[in-house]
DNA sequence: AGGCAGGTTCTTA
DNA sequence: TAAGAACCTGCC
């Protein structure tokens, strides 16, 4: 299908923001997206119009809250005070970027497993996950088999020979006991969203291998915390170089996590970083 | 060839 | 409570 946007959205930078892992761009400007047990091929041949390989009705079911078009992230760069010429200028730059509503139980194992990795070697990582458990959800234009994320009860059935053949490394333990803990419990690794931010923090964090940074990465990724704010090695050099004396959260409460995207991706982006 | 990577845990003062 | 080392593996 086709749709007209009226609203920020860059296929490119949102593909690169760090917060998704199994966006591929491929031939032709298309990008090929997974999310959970569902993949689609989005290309934006202009800056107002995305094409989508499915029909309204799963747009509307499903990629539309994903996408989240309910929130206008154009009105939140508007939020930015004139006077932070430097989160003005990272959100100019980063207009185009949303926060995906993705999935909690897929982001709280892709972000453990991100530690200390590459984003190749993660993403290969990933891949070798879904391919070793993930059921088949179709096929590539080249006839590969495309997977889905592994649910909790399919990534805890797994034998530790076929995770550490994934290259987990030192974080096979962590991802094992996630998904014994998970699998487990499934209802109440859901009812953490409907928990309070700090409380949902304390839930996460009591997760064998998740600290501080992963714990926000799963919140703002996957919990749709909007509060949530990461700090990682890139995001720790902006705070330090450009705001010395502190970073303003109170001022923009409750939306601390959006603007950690700008400043992440302008951050990352002008110390021409390779990747 | 060998350091380093989008962090966390464990160990030591 | 706080700083340092160790950790698997693969990428550059």
């Amino acid at each position: 299908m086709e749709l007209q946007l009226t609203d920020d959205f860059d296929v490119h930078k949102i593909a690169q923001s760090g917060q998704c892992f199994r966006w591929y761009p491929l031939p032709d400007n298309q990008c090929r997206i997974f999310a959970g047990s569902r993949t689609l091929l989005l290309s934006q041949p202009s800056a107002d119009r995305l094409h989508l390989s499915c029909t309204e009705e799963e747009f509307t079911d499903f990629w539309h809250t994903y996408f989240d078009f309910p929130l206008n992230y154009a009105q939140m760069r508007a939020k930015i005070l004139p006077s932070d010429t430097y989160l003005s200028q990272a959100a100019q730059y980063g207009s185009g970027i949303r926060i995906l509503r993705q999935d909690p139980w897929e982001m709280l194992i892709t972000f453990i497993l991100s530690q200390r990795k590459s984003i190749p070697a993660i993403q290969k990582s990933v891949e070798a996950l879904c391919t070793a458990a993930g059921s088949p959800i179709g096929n590539a234009a080249d006839g590969q088999t495309l997977y889905a994320f592994p649910t909790p009860e399919q990534l805890a059935a797994l034998d530790t020979d076929t995770l550490a053949a994934c290259g987990l490394g030192y974080r096979l333990p962590y991802i094992q006991q996630a998904a014994q803990t998970v699998a487990h419990d499934p209802a109440a690794f859901a009812a953490l969203d409907r928990r309070s931010d700090s409380e949902l923090l304390q839930s996460l964090l009591a997760f064998h291998g998740v600290g501080a940074k992963i714990a926000h990465c799963v919140m703002l990724f996957g919990f749709h915390r909007l509060d949530a704010f990461p700090k990682d090695v890139w995001i720790n050099r902006v705070l330090d170089t450009h705001y010395p004396n502190g970073y303003p959260f109170a001022q923009y409460a409750p939306f601390n996590g959006i603007m950690q995207q700008y400043l992440f991706f302008f951050g990352r982006a002008t110390h021409s970083i390779s990747k």
